[in-house]
DNA sequence: TCATTAAAATACCGATTGGTATATTATGTT
DNA sequence: AACATAATATACCAATCGGTATTTTAATGA
């Protein structure tokens, strides 16, 4: 057992962070924790003041995973409308394989948090507002470079985006199947095509 | 203390309702209930099983408040495009007024139930089906009328419909006001004119 | 008015919770 | 090799959980 205390609290954050996204705050213990890494309470109470800061710390991990996906799915890509729907591909990629267990974590936390966990509000929050950001801006950049309309509301097409994808998201998983997910992304491509010059 | 049996079991239902819906099934206690209620734990438990159907119960009831309000309000209106604005400003008002403190109870549930609460799956899953046929009779019933265009695909314009509203309204209830469902709104009501004759 | 009965109140159960205090163990230093 | 120290493991805590068994209480019918 090696003792290497950045090492520990990764393994913590790692193994806490699908716990969390399936069970939800309440419902994760931290036995389940210590179950999960093999890890007893003290190496967690150790390197985390207390369980708000081991789900923050979860939290912060999913949303770093889920940025980053898209992040680079999004470079991969050249224009605006291509950029769109390849976001659109990773969600629906992420019901079929899910890189988190649990669904998508802001949209879960964002539902837990709202009225408890107060902790964890002010975080969701950011993390909602930067990926509606950087929907604003692939919209922008692609007006300027003239793949989008001018006239094209940049702001009201990021939320209308971010909150349909979380929307559907939500509706398929507990479907448990794809189907509703399929209607949503012809839907919302089709959009992208209207608003593609 | 009038020993009305099925008064009882109405008076936990109301108050179990907002707990759930605002602490969510796990971090809603019995004692909660009791505290709310002024009634004690053997009335809970002499009028229900046990915690899944108190909280099964207080779910259904939540469905009946929203399906009823919205069935309210698009029976008001005659054609299909008033119908489905009128959903839009009850999902809005929904927001600022809430019937049920704690937002939505179907999307709520949809994410707590998803992974955990199987008990609760299946209603949650009826709960959508219901209220996404209703937008497609909506839709088709416009269609038949002439408000909609012919070759509007039902389903598909139902599933954005539903999705986007409730993505929506899980994003401004975490931002804590009413500004991102007002640029979702918007776009709405633009799609509703689109397919409108 | 008194017995019957059902509903609700009370008392209690083991299990689990988050958290802490203490003991142990591994590692780096001298 | 022995010490110091930081990291992890263990043992324990009060509080709370869902649930049950038992007692009390209120309404009903005779």
């Amino acid at each position: 057992m090696a003792r290497n205390p950045e090492h520990t609290k990764q393994l913590i954050i790692e193994k806490a962070l699908p716990i969390f996204n399936t069970k939800g705050y309440n419902a994760a213990s931290i036995s389940d924790i210590t179950a999960a890494t093999g890890i007893t309470k003290g190496a967690i109470y150790g390197n985390f003041k207390n369980k708000d800061e081991v789900a923050t710390a979860a939290f912060e991990r999913g949303v770093e995973i889920v940025v980053g996906e898209i992040t680079k799915r999004v470079k991969a890509k050249k224009t605006a409308p291509e950029k769109l729907t390849a976001i659109i591909a990773f969600y629906e990629e992420y019901l079929k394989e899910p890189p988190i267990p649990g669904g998508c974590p802001v949209l879960n936390s964002s539902i837990e948090a709202d009225d408890s966990l107060p902790f964890l509000r002010s975080r969701v929050i950011r993390s909602i507002a930067l990926l509606k950001d950087s929907l604003m801006k692939i919209v922008n950049r692609g007006i300027l470079e003239g793949q989008i309309n001018r006239g094209v509301d940049a702001e009201e097409f990021a939320n209308f985006f971010y909150s349909t994808i979380e929307g559907a998201i939500s509706v398929s998983r507990i479907e448990g199947d794809g189907r509703s997910f399929g209607f949503v992304k012809r839907f919302m491509e089709k959009q992208i095509k209207e608003i593609s010059s």
